[in-house]
DNA sequence: ATCACGACCTGGAGGC
DNA sequence: TGCCTCCAGGTCGTGA
């Protein structure tokens, strides 16, 4: 489900929650992504502390507290973090509630794939590269991270030490904004392409950001509202209609497992 | 070290 | 209606 324009719009809606006061918590004791239990003991102990904001890098997500804790999340395929009143019935596959009063913060996740830790505010998430809304990219590091690498560059704009916030529907759309072929190898992009590439990526998410995110089944913000972005996706799950730009039929190829869709006329290998 | 692949989970869609 | 197969927005560990 969530990419980084998704991540942020949750982060953007669950802006109510800061200044509240934690008061307790509730985890269901299943474990989530690799297995790994939210720490119960731990986000229990928060209870007293207050929200006093909510930073993203890539796809996490970090709840800050006037302790010297944050709430660590990461919302897998399908995780939904959403504001919730104390006496709202809780959805089936809940598995963290963070009470704040009269209302809750809850996270629940079909799939497990998820993820929710206690970490130090100071956290430091080893292997993201710089976020492209917080940071920026740089055509030169992207240039010099392609150097050598002979993974297509499909992988390599997934790869969340390169660029962190990227999944599978925007890796497709800024490549084909790039006019790149997802098959060609890292290493031969050159740096005016590096360049075209940089800007698709910064573009196409701030894109999918200012329409509220992609929904294709499972995605909502903290206030359950669905986002806009998928009626604007240029090649992402439209195998057989044609190129926007060209009008070639679009087509369908999986790379290391997963769909990437590309115009094979105006994307050049 | 780097890369491709399968595994982890549940649920929805479509075919028969 | 039910059963089956395939597919899904992410990440990690494995073995080549």
């Amino acid at each position: 489900m969530p990419e980084l324009p998704e991540v942020e719009t949750v982060r953007r809606t669950l802006a109510p929650i800061v200044g509240a006061r934690i008061t307790g918590a509730w985890t269901s004791g299943k474990g989530l992504h690799m297995n790994r239990r939210p720490p119960r003991a731990r986000l229990r102990a928060l209870a007293g502390a207050t929200i006093t904001g909510l930073r993203r890098h890539g796809k996490y997500l970090l709840v800050d507290t006037d302790g010297p804790s944050s709430i660590l999340f990461h919302l897998g395929m399908t995780g939904r973090l959403r504001i919730h009143a104390r006496r709202d019935p809780r959805a089936r596959h809940t598995h963290v509630i963070v009470q704040l009063g009269r209302r809750e913060l809850r996270f629940t996740d079909p799939r497990r794939f998820g993820l929710c830790d206690v970490v130090a505010r100071d956290h430091v998430l080893v292997d993201l590269g710089p976020d492209p809304l917080v940071h920026g990219i740089d055509a030169t590091a992207l240039h010099d991270a392609a150097r050598g690498r002979t993974v297509t560059l499909k992988a390599f704009v997934l790869d969340q030490s390169v660029i962190a916030g990227v999944g599978n529907i925007y890796a497709s759309e800024a490549l084909w904004r790039a006019r790149l072929r997802p098959s060609l190898r890292a290493k031969r992009l050159t740096a005016t392409a590096a360049k075209r590439l940089g800007a698709a990526v910064g573009g196409v998410l701030a894109d999918a950001l200012a329409n509220n995110g992609t929904t294709l089944r499972d995605f909502v913000d903290a206030d359950g509202e669905r986002g806009d972005n998928s009626e604007y996706l240029d090649v992402y799950g439209r195998a057989g209609e044609p190129c926007p730009r060209c009008k070639t039929t679009i087509r369908r190829a999986v790379h290391q497992g997963r769909a990437t869709y590309y115009c094979p006329t105006c994307q050049t290998p």
